[in-house]
DNA sequence: GTGAAAGCGCTAACAG
DNA sequence: CTGTTAGCGCTTTCAC
């Protein structure tokens, strides 16, 4: 049974394949009963207009591609990144642009990428989780002139719109908590310095220490991998340093860390104090009651989506930048209950 | 500057279009040096060509869907989710098609996610996550004619094509494990009976008891919903029962059925014993420790994919179904060690 | 308000 | 091996 097209319900309701469009396509300037009429022959033949079809003729595909390049290994392992997606779902469900997923895992994935996203008439936008430096993924698709939103600050991000959270003033902020409630020995588990969010972070910390006139110790801040396994082992390098507090650049990390802690026998905050970065579920539990900072991320991934419907629509200059704040959230691990 | 077209390489080259087309899509009968030709144009233009269009003229997109129905609520919160959806995508970028994710969060997000996967010409198949009894989605999606694979065995299965695990015997395996450990009170959190893995993974536990002539006490099953915090409260109403040993529906269920035990003071393995299902990393993790059923859960995602291509090139009839086998996993929270 | 007609950019016979 | 010729099914002026 051959596919129903709008010359079948332009003959079966009698008008021209015009009205019909104009009808599927909610243009006012139909007459009532006409589209009364067409409609009720849509229903009944249970026609769906053909998406290609439509793409090719408007130059409008309703797609958005999600693209995560090679340098972000943690989609899949992160809350973090589900939280997000979430939000770009929600955006994209209700603008109806459907999502479609574009995840390298290697660079042989990255190189497959790159053509599929650029292809004309597939994407009418593309969002870019932030990567590493010098990802030669993101520079392909500036190149392809298509509307770009990058997820979190990009590297070299001269002329493009991204969103991102204040992250190096939370961390700044974050580590001023610790100072005030008196610790001494502060150190930090970075992100890892080839992501923007990784280096911004850090670099919250440095600053918060120096204008607190504290010296940096370098052997205080630890990179890894925004894993739980990572802050595990962070952690596991951090302890014969003895340091008083830790500053983990994610949850996630956060979590792997106290877990090297509690395994010596330390206790939380007693002996060592914590503050994290995201504000998981997991660290809302009472087991776990993480201070950590709190990102909008739901409302994160909404700006991405909007900012980058905006561009189609509206065109792409000048590049937009959304800089969303964050917030400290306290709980138990930083021990400011027992320290006030 | 107006998009380059199949026509513009084909002038600059001068060949026709149709030797333009050959060379894009591979087409072995064109001479070696028209195709460089050819290809030098290509790539000194940087044309791309245009997706719609070939979307129309050869009736396949290249896209499957993924659609989650409401019914499954954890999509966002269960590793399990995170795992599947790797495989997936493994399995898309693998054979070159690009998923379109399709989450329904309520039923007004089903009504709108309907039309949009139907549409004609958008998806050359569809990936339905199997949700609740009675699903007026999927129905809508068997309706379409388009090649569909079910994740999870469907409710209504009768000539749909699916993938599952055997869930009921990896159930009834690990609850023979706990019986032949010498359990006597042996509870069970099940997974929503809304959805075929919970009811399958309870039969599997009923069976099991019922095989080794015990008795099923209905007070130590309880339903709960595949997450953290709904094992934890499971957990506590199934505590004053004083149950010897639990087996979960999912790990996440257990962690949090495990959280429940431990802060009433209670020691795992020695008072009380956990077998869980899935098992997702942090089971894996020395103070989880977590005995359960692993699920091949890539392959799982992969088989979904080849199987709907298959479907997508082959034709549709009859429904393939595919039923992957499972393994117990033994670690510490059995307390097997101890008995052995 | 409605219809005719000209594309959108490509694939796929078919003929040579 | 290559070119010609029909479409694929819809949107969008432009007349009327």
């Amino acid at each position: 049974v051959r596919n129903l097209t709008l010359e079948d319900i332009a003959r079966q309701s009698g008008v021209s394949r015009s009205t019909v469009s104009r009808v599927v396509n909610n243009n006012p300037n139909v007459r009532e009963d006409v589209r009364a009429r067409v409609l009720q022959v849509i229903e009944r033949t249970g026609y769906h207009p053909n998406a290609a079809a439509r793409t090719l003729a408007s130059q409008r595909s309703w797609m958005l591609g999600l693209v995560i390049p090679r340098g972000v290994r943690t989609f899949f392992t992160d809350p973090y990144f589900l939280h997000l997606t979430q939000g770009l779902l929600q955006a994209c469900n209700q603008h109806r642009y459907t999502l479609g997923l574009f995840l390298a895992g290697s660079s042989e994935d990255e190189e497959a990428i790159g053509p599929r996203v650029s292809r004309r008439g597939f994407l009418d936008g593309i969002l870019f989780q932030s990567g590493s430096a010098g990802d030669r993924l993101i520079e392909r698709l500036v190149r392809t002139q298509l509307p770009l939103v990058v997820i979190g600050r990009p590297f070299d991000g001269d002329d493009v719109s991204y969103v991102d959270v204040d992250n190096t003033d939370a961390a700044r902020t974050a580590v001023f908590h610790l100072i005030r409630l008196g610790y001494q020995r502060i150190a930090t588990i970075a992100g890892p310095s080839t992501l923007t969010v990784g280096l911004d972070r850090a670099e919250g910390y440095r600053r918060a220490l120096t204008e607190r006139g504290r010296p940096i110790d370098e052997s205080l801040i630890v990179e890894s991998d925004f894993t739980e396994a990572g802050g595990y082992r962070a952690m596991q390098r951090l302890l014969p340093l003895r340091p008083d507090a830790v500053f983990a650049g994610s949850d996630i990390m956060a979590i792997g860390a106290m877990r090297a802690a509690r395994e010596t026998g330390l206790r939380i905050p007693d002996d060592i104090a914590f503050v994290g970065f995201d504000d998981i579920p997991l660290s809302t539990t009472p087991v776990t009651a993480l201070t950590t900072v709190r990102q909008p991320v739901q409302a994160f991934g909404r700006a991405a989506v909007e900012i980058l419907i905006d561009l189609i629509e509206n065109g792409v200059r000048p590049p937009r930048r959304v800089v969303m704040t964050t917030e400290l959230v306290v709980r138990d691990t930083c021990g400011a209950s027992r320290r006030a």
